[in-house]
RNA sequence: GGCUGCGUACCCAAGUGGUUUAAGGGGACGGAUUGCAAAUCCGUUAUUCGCCGGUUCGAAUCCGGCCGCAGCCUCCA
């Protein structure tokens, strides 16, 4: 089976071939942290863990850094406007950032380097483009100079000629030589913070966008790696002067394939924190706020869902649809659980390792039905990964094994034979969700009250329930059910008793 | 104006030339089960893929035109 990925470089699907064999240098374009981060700020880095966690099942050796751009002109203004020193509020929004990145699951950065501590990596790469040639000084800033890099543009595709020119009226500054010239370093202003200022050798100042980013990459992975990715909103200008900063120093091709997820919407709309009108909605849109309401797992099916060249419309309808579907998974662990008595999340067998004296013909049925949806799934994860479709074999593999547990009246009977085929079951559908970062750990049940007690007062009304139905009495456990219900907490009756569930 | 994408059922969404007279999820409805529910299982919900033409033995999939939506060209994941 063999992986195939979309490169935005050539606008086609490509065979994946890593430069260096067995190894894959990924680079994910990070957070510039001078405000909260919304939900959109997470599609990239819970996609980019999945092709992490995909490429290691397949036996790659990958490296994987995060950025976080922590030098820049609207933090600096932020931090102005809160009173408060520049790199203390960044590491504050950073802390966010990565615990928000951590409760969805994202666990496989190898690095996160700041921008603030690779100055003289930026530095040094400035240096080595103003000495070929592809640079210039004019009173303390570098720009680079796009005019002399026959290849810019490739990536998007565009001619600086074609641009639509009065957009960056007032923004050009006579000092450059073409208008699409970028700035590579900008002198320090009066005013300024003393953490926002660096030495350089012309003179006093910061890194310009862009620069860090290929600084960083090829500090960490290298002149040429595989992955590059971000969102799709960065392929220009960002990538593209990534590209021509890089490969105009070095010589050499920069990144191999070129990723770009979808944006996150709402109401069709990209979420921006300049458009006034999502204004309104940005801080329900924060990912902290929603993780205060919703749980990450739901957001992480949530992304994984669409494939992730789609746009994401957010809305509380698509994420209810994201939480419900997520429950059958849920439900169905909790019953294999029950029935095998071993823990699902932990999961000791696979169906790949089950020999043909352990199965009876409904196993053996089960079996080869599973052994044909798990190619399914990694053939869906090999084209371009395809989450959606990944995550839709797992819901055949879910209902093939609730079938099973039915027709082998498993939760009634006791046959230790088709008990070991549904913890292999188990174990393969929980090690395919893992490669999606999903069911990795039981879901923790919600806190309502923090004394504990919760539990037993349940368990007291299931039981004068019980009683009651016992008698006959049905209007009277009804009605404790239809209430317990409307607090979210569901009854469901059994062979072997009463279970219950808090959503 | 230039450059990208996208438009699949009530909603979300996969599928980019025949193996699909279109996966999967949510919702709704009907059935099995249940005292009744819930959960689970079975079934129904697109002969059709924005519209119009073209290529082809064959198109949701390729080409052209039109309509609609979004992104980039300015900060942006």
């Amino acid at each position: 089976m063999t992986l195939r990925l979309y490169n935005t470089l050539t606008s086609e699907k490509e065979l994946f071939d890593s430069v260096k064999p067995g190894e894959v240098g990924i680079y994910l374009c990070g957070p510039t942290v001078y405000k909260p981060s919304h939900i959109g700020h997470a599609v990239g880095p819970v996609i980019f863990d999945v092709i992490k966690r995909y490429l290691t099942f397949k036996n790659f050796k990958v490296t994987w850094v995060l950025n976080v751009t922590d030098v820049e002109d609207k933090l600096i203004a932020e931090a102005e406007a809160q009173g408060r020193d520049m790199l203390e509020l960044a590491r504050d929004l950073e802390r966010q950032y990565v615990d928000a990145m951590g409760a969805m699951g994202v666990k496989n950065i190898d690095y996160m380097p700041r921008a603030s501590e690779h100055i003289q990596e930026i530095i040094d790469h400035i240096n080595d483009l103003i000495e070929k040639g592809h640079a210039y000084v004019v009173e303390g800033d570098v720009y680079f100079d796009v005019s002399k890099d026959e290849d810019y543009g490739k990536l998007t595709n565009r001619k600086a000629d074609d641009q639509e020119s009065g957009t960056r009226e007032g923004l050009v500054k006579a000092a450059k030589r073409n208008p699409g010239d970028f700035a590579l370093w900008k002198a320090a202003k009066p005013g300024e913070p003393a953490s926002a200022k660096y030495q350089a050798p012309w003179g006093v100042g910061r890194p310009g966008w862009h620069i860090e980013c290929s600084a960083m990459a090829m500090k960490y992975l290298g002149k040429t790696f595989d992955i590059h990715g971000g969102g799709l909103d960065l392929k220009f200008p960002h990538h593209e002067n990534e590209i021509a900063q890089a490969e105009c120093a070095t010589g050499q091709t920069f990144a191999k394939y070129w990723m770009h997820h979808g944006l996150t919407r709402f109401n069709t709309k990209k979420i921006a924190k300049s458009d006034p009108e999502m204004a309104k909605v940005m801080e329900s849109l924060q990912i902290a706020n929603l993780l205060k309401q919703h749980d990450p797992e739901s957001l992480r099916f949530l992304i994984l869902q669409s494939h992730y060249r789609s746009p994401i419309d957010f809305s509380d309808e698509v994420l209810k649809a994201a939480k419900s579907g997520l429950g059958t998974f849920r439900r169905l662990l909790e019953r294999v659980e029950r029935v095998t008595n071993s823990d699902p999340y932990k999961p000791e067998m696979q169906i790949e390792r089950m020999r043909d004296a352990e199965l009876d013909p409904r196993g053996r049925d089960l079996l080869d039905e599973l052994m044909h949806l798990r190619v399914r799934f990694l053939e869906e994860m090999d084209d371009d990964f395809n989450t959606a479709g990944a995550i839709a074999v797992l819901f055949e593999i879910a209902n093939a094994m609730n079938k099973y547990i039915d027709a082998a009246k498993l939760e009634t009977h006791s046959d230790e034979l088709p008990r070991n085929m549904l913890r292999a079951a188990g174990g393969t559908l929980v090690s395919l969700g893992n490669v999606l970062g999903l069911f990795e750990r039981r879901p923790a049940a919600r806190a309502i009250g923090d004394d504990g007690k919760l539990p037993q007062l349940v368990e007291l009304l299931v039981n004068v329930r019980k009683m009651s139905r016992e008698a006959k009495q049905y209007a009277i456990g009804d009605h404790i059910r239809d209430e317990l219900t409307k607090l979210g907490i569901t009854l469901e009756d059994g062979k072997d008793g009463t279970r219950w569930r808090i959503d």
